[in-house]
DNA sequence: AAAACGGGGAT
DNA sequence: ATCCCAGTTTT
């Protein structure tokens, strides 16, 4: 490593010293040095939760999941079905099938104990290039090169790196495995995570108190805020769809059924619905309903959007006797049981469309 | 290499 | 409305 290096190195470790956020899974720096060693368990969990989600909605999620499931171990003896539950409203639901594998195989073939190199984690469930260097980093002080969203912003403005965004990803990594110390490697990547979240922000950065002003070569250009390049996105289509709200006229339950295995809200929970087609339906779509009617249509159309497309979704209502009506591919919930189900967002939509 | 895969908060 | 987030897996 530089001399340049190395000094840029510890002034952003200085700065995390005095700056370093208090986060459920996080030891500080102090703690830190008082001997206290990260559990591999609880980074694990929570880097798996951070991906592509906010510190904000991780907390309360990552306080339950470590609240009912305090080590791998209890993970891995949980049922797939309750941890879908727990994961309901985070979104990328296949990181939750994902979790459930991954602490399956950590029990059963690594004896309960996470594997402490980047190589070996990166061989488990759900874990890619960011989440086993982090990892290895974080819990395991490896020189490992962490490179998320925060670091390709921070490190393409500190080295003016103009290439667009997915190209510019060795380069970064580059970059990043350069000024990584061998000491203290997993601070150094939170911090620059910290950076990234606090200070090197997409819009409007803060760089008259960044503590790497002075050698940040996109600040000197006048170029922070329109790094990292990126390439353009392609734009949404919407799709529509109806949905189906059956309630047993009696009891007020509700039928529900479990969606297919893999895909889209993949092992979730749903209320039953017709295909989602790039084409508004202008036909009734009762003739694809669960049950005979009569269907009444709600006022309010569901609007949500995913990764790739907007759905529109018509919700309908039947209040019927749930006597005499074979539940072949789903169940009747009760009315206050519908918060524990394992119910994505745009179902909860739904669910509050119909019965509002 | 490109597409699939959620949801919410900030702007 | 748009962007973006402590990305990974599948095609």
């Amino acid at each position: 490593m530089t001399e340049t290096n190395s000094l840029t190195t510890k002034s952003l470790l200085d700065w995390y010293d005095r700056h370093a956020r208090a986060l459920p899974w996080r030891v500080s720096p102090e703690d830190r040095r008082l001997g206290e060693i990260p559990d591999p368990y609880r980074i694990w969990l929570s880097e798996v939760m951070l991906q592509q989600t906010t510190v904000a909605a991780v907390k309360d999620y990552f306080i339950k999941f470590t609240g009912t499931w305090p080590t791998v171990m209890d993970l891995a003896a949980a049922r797939q079905e309750d941890v879908m539950k727990a994961w309901a409203g985070l979104g990328y639901y296949s990181r939750a099938r994902n979790l459930k594998k991954c602490a399956d195989t950590v029990a059963r073939d690594h004896g309960g104990h996470f594997p402490d190199t980047e190589d070996a984690l990166l061989k488990l469930p759900g874990i890619g290039p960011y989440t086993a260097a982090a990892i290895a980093a974080i819990a395991f002080d490896r020189h490992a090169a962490v490179v998320d969203g925060n670091v390709e912003r921070v490190l393409s403005r500190l080295g003016l790196i103009e290439t667009p965004l997915p190209d510019a990803k060795p380069e970064i990594k580059a970059l990043m495995g350069t000024l990584t110390p061998s000491d203290r490697p997993g601070d150094f990547a939170q911090a620059v995570m910290d950076l990234g979240a606090t200070i090197c922000t997409p819009k409007r950065p803060a760089c008259a108190i960044c503590p790497w002003t002075q050698e940040c070569r996109a600040r000197n250009e006048g170029l922070a805020e329109t790094l990292p390049r990126k390439a353009p996105k392609k734009e949404k289509p919407v799709r529509f769809g109806a949905a189906f709200v059956a309630r047993d006229a009696k009891t007020g339950s509700i039928y529900l059924r479990r969606r297919p295995p893999k895909g889209l809200l993949g092992g979730m929970t749903e209320v039953p619905g017709t295909d989602w087609r790039e084409t508004g339906q202008t036909d009734d779509p009762s003739g694809q309903a669960p049950f005979a009617g009569p269907w009444t249509k709600r006022m309010t159309v569901v609007k949500h959007t995913f990764t790739h497309f907007h759905l529109r979704l018509t919700v309908y209502r039947a209040d019927i006797s749930a006597a005499g009506i074979e539940a072949n591919d789903g169940w009747w919930c009760p009315v206050d049981d519908l918060n524990s189900e394992a119910l994505p967002t745009v179902m909860r939509k739904v669910l509050a469309a119909a019965l509002d």
